[in-house]
This record gives C-alpha cells, sequence and structure tokens, in this order.
DNA sequence: ATTCCACAGGAAGCGACGGCCC
DNA sequence: GGGCCGTCGCTTCCTGTGGAAT
C-alpha cells in the first residue's frame, strides 16, 4: 500500500459516536461482554506474589545476607546478576517488604529503598531520592538546586538523627552513568555514627564492575547472587500459580500456559515476557468474546507485543530521530523501485535526510551526530547495522530495517512529518516522498 | 607495501535549561 | 537578578579502521 493510500484509509472513521447516550452504552456492551479476568493486575510483571516460585533459595540467601540489620549492623552490600526478566527485582523487594516487617515487629528502623536507575542514573538523583524517601518529619531537602555534597550531608544528618538500616537497592545499576557514584554510595557508612547503609546492585550486565576500578571494588566489599534462567517447566509453574487468582476457572486451553512457557524460555527464560504473552493472549480473546484462550491468541499476541513495542518506540522519539528515520523509509523505497538491495549505508542515509531536513524547515544535524541516532535505532531493534569497509572507497555502515517496510510506513503514517511530505509531494509530484 | 577513502566512534567542550540559593 | 549546580543535546576535533586501488 503506497503512503497516499494508506493515509486516506486512516482519515474518516465510518460510524461516528454522537452522544454521551452513545458512549454509556459503547461501555454497557463492553462491560456485559464475557470476561475472562479476575484480576489482570495480577498477570502483571510489576506485581509482586506472595510466593515466588523457584526462587526460594535466592530468597534464603538474600535474607540470610540481610539479617544483621536487625541488629543494627550493617549487612554486606549485595550485587545480584542474571537476564532480564528471572526474579532478581522479585526477590529484593520480596526480601525487602520482609525486612522492614521483621524490623518493626522486633521494634527495630529498618528501611528498604527501590531505586530504578534506569531513569535515576546520577549520584544526584539518587541522592535526592534517598533524601525524599526518608524526609518523613525532617527538615530535609526534596527538591533540586543543591549540590550533591549538600544533600549527602543531610542525609547522614538525618540518618544519624532517627538511627536506622537503610537498604538501598538500585536495580539495572549498569545504568548509573558515573562510577564515581557508586564510590560515594559505598562509603557513606564512613559518615555514620548511629545508622547504617547497605546496598544491593541488580543487573542484567555480569561484566558491568569490570570497569571499576579497585577502590570502588574494594569498598563495596559485595556478596555475589548470581541468578540462573528459569527453564520451560518453572515458567510453567509461575504462570499456573498467577492465573488461579487471576483468571476465572477454565478458561485457558491445556496447551496454551506450555506454549507460552516454552516461548519465553526459547527467549533467555524471561517470566515478564511469559507473564506479558499470557495476559495479551487473555485480552485477544475478550475482546473477541471468545470463552477460552487458545495457542492461537497465543501467537496473535507475540505478535502484537512486538508491533506495539516498535511502534511505542518510534512515536516517543525526538523529532529528529523520526526525521531520520523518514530518510530511511524514502531510501528503502527507492532501493526497492529501483530493484536494488534493501540494504543502505550511512553517507546516503545522511544526504537524504538533510534534504528532508529542507522540506520541513529543520537545521539539519552533524553526521556525527546523525551516526549517534543510528546507533541508537540499532539498539532499539529498529535497525541492524553493521560496519564495514568498502576498500578504497572506504569504511562505512551497512544498515537495514528490522521490520517490513509497509509497517513502517504505517506506523510513521500519522507523524507530523509525513503531512509536510504529502504536500510537497503533491505540490512536485515527488513519487517517492 | 603503501596509499586512500569514508566513515566509526571517543573525548572534550560549549551553551541552554531547570531549579534552587543568596 | 546573578550565581551555582547538574544534566542534556550537540559540535568539533581527533585517531583508528580495513580492504580496494595503486
Amino acid at each position: 500500500m503506497s503512503l497516499i493510500t494508506s493515509i486516506e484509509t486512516v482519515s474518516e472513521p465510518t460510524h461516528q459516536l454522537h452522544s454521551l447516550h452513545d458512549v454509556q452504552h459503547l461501555f454497557d456492551r463492553i462491560l456485559q461482554s464475557d470476561h475472562l479476568f479476575i484480576n489482570r493486575d495480577l498477570l502483571r510483571s510489576t506485581y509482586i506474589p506472595e510466593i515466588l516460585p523457584h526462587r526460594e533459595q535466592e530468597i534464603t540467601e538474600l535474607a540470610n545476607i540481610l539479617s544483621p540489620a536487625l541488629d543494627y549492623a550493617a549487612p554486606s552490600n549485595v550485587i545480584m546478576y542474571g537476564l532480564p526478566g528471572i526474579g532478581k527485582t522479585a526477590v529484593a523487594k520480596y526480601v525487602g517488604a520482609e525486612l522492614e516487617a521483621a524490623g518493626k515487629a522486633h521494634g527495630k528502623n529498618i528501611t528498604f529503598l527501590y531505586v530504578n536507575c534506569q531513569l535515576v542514573n546520577t549520584l544526584h538523583k539518587i541522592l535526592y531520592d534517598i533524601s525524599s524517601h526518608i524526609s518523613n518529619n525532617h527538615n530535609i531537602l526534596t527538591t533540586t538546586g543543591f549540590s550533591s555534597d549538600v544533600v549527602l550531608s543531610k542525609i547522614t544528618t538525618c540518618l544519624d538523627a532517627t538511627r536506622q538500616v537503610l537498604i538501598l537497592c538500585l536495580d539495572e545499576a549498569d545504568r548509573i552513568k558515573d562510577d564515581h557514584a557508586l564510590y560515594t554510595l559505598t562509603r557513606i557508612n564512613e559518615h555514620l555514627h548511629q545508622s547504617r547503609v547497605s546496598i544491593i546492585l541488580v543487573s542484567n550486565d555480569i561484566f558491568f564492575t569490570e570497569s571499576f576500578d579497585s577502590r570502588i571494588k574494594s569498598s563495596l566489599n559485595q556478596e555475589i547472587m548470581v541468578f540462573d534462567p528459569y527453564n520451560a517447566d518453572q515458567l510453567q509453574d509461575i504462570l499456573r500459580a498467577r492465573i488461579k487468582t487471576a483468571l476465572k476457572p477454565g478458561v485457558i486451553e491445556e496447551d496454551v500456559i506450555p506454549l507460552c512457557s516454552a516461548l519465553s524460555a526459547q527467549e533467555h527464560g524471561d517470566a515478564r515476557r511469559a507473564l506479558d504473552l499470557l495476559r495479551v493472549a487473555v485480552e485477544l480473546a475478550e475482546r473477541k468474546h471468545d470463552h477460552n484462550v487458545t495457542n492461537k491468541h497465543v501467537r496473535l499476541a507475540q505478535s502484537k507485543i512486538e508491533k506495539d513495542r516498535i511502534a511505542e518506540v518510534i512515536h516517543s522519539l525526538p523529532g529528529q530521530q523520526r526525521l531520520l528515520l523518514h530518510a530511511i523509509r524514502i531510501l528503502h523505497r527507492y532501493n526497492d523501485h529501483m530493484g536494488k538491495q534493501s540494504v543502505m549505508i550511512t553517507g546516503e542515509i545522511y544526504n537524504q535526510y538533510v534534504e528532508l531536513s529542507k522540506i520541513v524547515r529543520y537545521t539539519p544535524l552533524t553526521p556525527r551526530r546523525v551516526a549517534d541516532f543510528i546507533s541508537q535505532l540499532e539498539t532499539l531493534g529498529i535497525l541492524t547495522a553493521r560496519v564495514i569497509s568498502k576498500g578504497r572507497h572506504g569504511q562505512t555502515k551497512e544498515i537495514q530495517l528490522t521490520m517490513p517496510l509497509a509497517e513502517l510506513a504505517h506506523i510513521l503514517n500519522d507523524d507530523e512529518f509525513t503531512q509536510e511530505f504529502q504536500q510537497v509531494k503533491m505540490k512536485n509530484q515527488m513519487k517517492l516522498l
């Protein structure tokens, strides 16, 4: 389907809702349809259940490491390694909550603070997270504008004033930009007299501490826990435990759980993925008013999850990166038109990008910056790129889309740039825009 | 064996920004 | 309102790369 025809198809809905009455009927119909869920939130990976199947050993190990906190002693710092979706975060949060509860029962002040370093990725941001968490009834900084030293000093004063053990869990710790941040955090105890801080570092990257200098390694003084991926049988147990409370009895066909588990085990034993797959499969079945969830729904869910992920990523890209994607789309289409390979190289993509920048009146960024964008798009799974040498014609990158061109065109269809390109296309009869 | 090309990608630095203090 | 602090997006400068051409 050409870009212009695909725009036409989405322009006008065939049926329009005119009144609040219509809307009420619409939702009545949805509510009256068969509900397969009892509680869909229980099939979300963010939900921490009361029992974590196949992680009993890790829970016990972490609990043993952290138990000195109940005597106001500093537990060892812990590094937890393992691939995504295999229960590291769940174990840390589970043990953290249990420890807080045990502290309360024994009259000890223990605080567990979970920080996701994907967003909170600098020392400064981490310190502000700590300060806002421990600030209850204390005059401590909860806003920005202070140097890291000032915030750190306020935190240590507040901690010492309230005698407590703070367990700081830094998830995705490999995202922290500055090694110095970890060094500072691991040495907080040197400033404390009454309280103690212990750190749990959670990472998918087993090599992330390799680059640390010896000062950080020694100040970490860590216990290491390595999490093994779940196998297909273990994933089945996890899913079966969740569906007992999340879904109505008998709505799942016999082979659905084994299929979800097998597909997720193929990746790397990712329980998060297995739960998403099952939840989306049930949602699709519900929307179709089917009474059972079958393998067909799981396969549809698998394709939907992947498409949704890429579309969401593309829509959230900044303007310049979307413009670059338009350049790639047009170049790809041109290559198809000329019967050439769908492989593109950096130089021609950059030239196309500069052309488009003129149309939308953007100042084109430098080739260096655009090269970074290409690497980022590769990281996001939208492109594949490999460095090749063209001999006397220099070194470059061979770039390919990971999705069909039509799919990218469809995703970019409602993009703000598309309309401008359409106007230019009509004015200049440029077939390939 | 040497030269050459078109980049890749690291490092450093700049300016803008948001949020605060004084 | 100027100064401070940390962050971010970006440019500029630079060195490295590797295979075809000479």
